[in-house]
DNA sequence: AACCCGTGGGG
DNA sequence: TCCCCAAGGGT
């Protein structure tokens, strides 16, 4: 019996999660009922690896600006990844954008409900797309991002944190505690995910006031530390990625073509530079002009 | 599977 | 200060 493997029953979470959730949720601006589906869309490729308080303005004036999938598919994608802003990995502005087109072509503009058609589009992955499924139409998927997957770890596996990487183990598992009702599903993820985010976070969890104390498999076992594998710290200081931002932070200042001379001035390094510089291009992030001048994607 | 990809804030 | 890490995705 696979909910044999729950110390607790699932309608118990559901209900101690739900009623927290409706207390203390943030009201953030892409869950309020106008919100929609591509305001959804945009704010879960923002949010990406970069915290709320940073998307916030940026997802503000990105949905001022491009309203729609076709607004922005209208436009040159280097005007996204202008746009972007220092929200950081701009890889995603550009697949955003190529997200808007393949819209505009595949579903007449409007953001599909349909799971693997989201999947299909290009920057969606596993969450984003169970994300917006859930989020912005309502339907019975398991979201599972680094909040969830760290709730889950205590709560139910009783350790620190979860492995690396997503396990089969977990997505069972969250499919075994979704709700069966959609809507209840729904309000479930974003409920587990906030708790994630404000109580059971990675840092210093505040256990003393989190909903699931009692009931906290970690807290049964005492809390015990980290044992797996360290969790790779990346450097971030020296590497192509710096290098790459430094460039392109020059570029998304200018709006005509930059002259390459203004670029060399970011990095000493030359070898490293023309690599970073390569790689840019071959992202398709910057666009090589003829005569040795440089620019964002038209 | 492991690595690459930006940026900034909080402990 | 320094380090961790933040609603991941692609290869």
């Amino acid at each position: 019996m696979a909910t044999s493997t729950l110390p607790t029953p699932a309608p118990l979470l559901h209900s101690i999660v739900l009623d927290w959730y409706r207390e203390h949720a943030r009201d953030l601006p892409w869950r309020t009922e106008q919100a929609t589906p591509w305001a959804v869309m945009v704010s879960e490729f923002m949010l990406q690896q970069t915290p709320v308080k940073r998307v916030l303005p940026v997802w503000a004036l990105w949905l001022e600006r491009w309203p729609t999938p076709a607004a922005l598919a209208a436009e040159p994608a280097g005007e996204a990844v202008r746009a972007w802003g220092r929200l950081g990995y701009p890889r995603r502005a550009l697949r955003l954008h190529a997200a808007a087109s393949a819209i505009v072509e595949r579903h007449g503009g409007l953001v599909p409900e349909d799971h693997a058609q989201l999947l299909a589009l290009p920057g969606v992955g596993e969450y984003t797309a169970a994300a917006v499924a859930s989020f912005a139409f309502k339907q019975r998927h398991a979201v599972l991002d680094t909040n969830v997957r760290r709730v889950l770890a205590r709560a139910v596996g009783g350790v620190e944190y979860p492995a690396n990487a997503t396990t089969a183990a977990e997505r069972k598992l969250a499919a075994e505690l979704l709700p069966q009702a959609p809507e209840v599903a729904a309000e479930w993820a974003v409920g587990v995910m906030e708790l994630g985010a404000l109580v059971c976070t990675a840092r210093s969890p505040e256990c003393g006031g989190c909903p699931l104390f009692e009931q906290c498999a970690w807290q049964r076992a005492g809390c015990p530390p980290h044992q797996g594998p360290p969790r790779r710290g990346q450097t971030y200081e020296g590497t192509d990625r710096q290098v790459r931002g430094k460039l392109l932070a020059v570029l998304r200042a200018q709006h005509g073509p930059v002259r390459r001379g203004q670029l060399d001035v970011v990095w000493p390094d030359e070898i490293q530079r023309a690599r970073a510089l390569d790689g840019l291009v071959s992202d398709g992030l910057v666009e090589p002009l003829a005569d040795g001048h440089y620019q964002l994607p038209r």
